[in-house]
DNA sequence: CAGCATCCATAAGGATACTG
DNA sequence: CAGTATCCTTATGGATGCTG
């Protein structure tokens, strides 16, 4: 099943906002939709390295719900379905930008380790 | 106990932005600290309406590990301990802030329901 | 290809009682 | 006042096998 109706009101904005990123792998689905514009479910989990099936599943369907994601369904045989960012997803991925830099900034600061993903970099 | 100390490498970002405000009461905790310079422990159960005495203090021992939160504890009888929030601390809840609005404006758009706030309010 | 179903491990969060 | 300690429930994520 996917995520429940989430029970108690929202306390403020962020709250609001977190509640449709927080999962393991939203935000970077987020970033590899607006940068390539359309995606296919085999080319989406390449580029999230070490997503299940079950996950990228999960997410798309949840990130659909809530008005970020559109599915598109081709009825070919073999299937092909494409996703892309609705604007609403396209202006949470603006809002989060100033968090990544926040986080890339952390990451330096810290020492993190990092991924090196096979594309240039998300950092 | 407290959180692991985050087992595999940061993809993104966002991503390590996330870590940090992730928890169901963090990013009230920052706008509580934020809004008012410095609170005591109590201060901040009051501005959490629901948070459970646990969850406080674990929040806020993670987001004092994080370099997020400063803890000033007073060696007087009954005790006292100050929070506020370190420059990072601040950085991050500038950072926040595009997400706030953007949250906001989703509540607004599905008509999701919010609590009333004693203090005016974070939205 | 793009998934769904099932089962399982761990993490996150909550309730309650007690303490320096 | 500002926490600890303990026990318990739920949420999140992962592994594996199967299907239109």
């Amino acid at each position: 099943m996917a995520r429940a109706p989430r029970l108690g009101p929202y306390i403020c904005g962020i709250d609001a906002a977190l509640d449709v990123v927080s999962g393991k792998w939203k935000g970077l689905i987020l970033w590899e939709l607006d940068a390539h514009g359309v995606r296919r479910f085999a080319e989406l989990r390449r580029g999230l390295p070490g997503v299940s099936e079950k996950m990228l599943t999960q997410h798309l369907r949840e990130m659909e719900t809530d008005g970020l994601v559109h599915r598109e369904v081709y009825a070919e045989v073999p299937p092909r379905v494409e996703y892309s960012l609705t604007e609403h997803g396209r202006t949470l991925n603006r809002a989060l930008a100033p968090l990544g830099a926040w986080g890339v900034e952390r990451i330096r600061r810290e020492g993190h380790e990092t991924v090196d993903a096979a594309e240039p970099s998300h950092l």
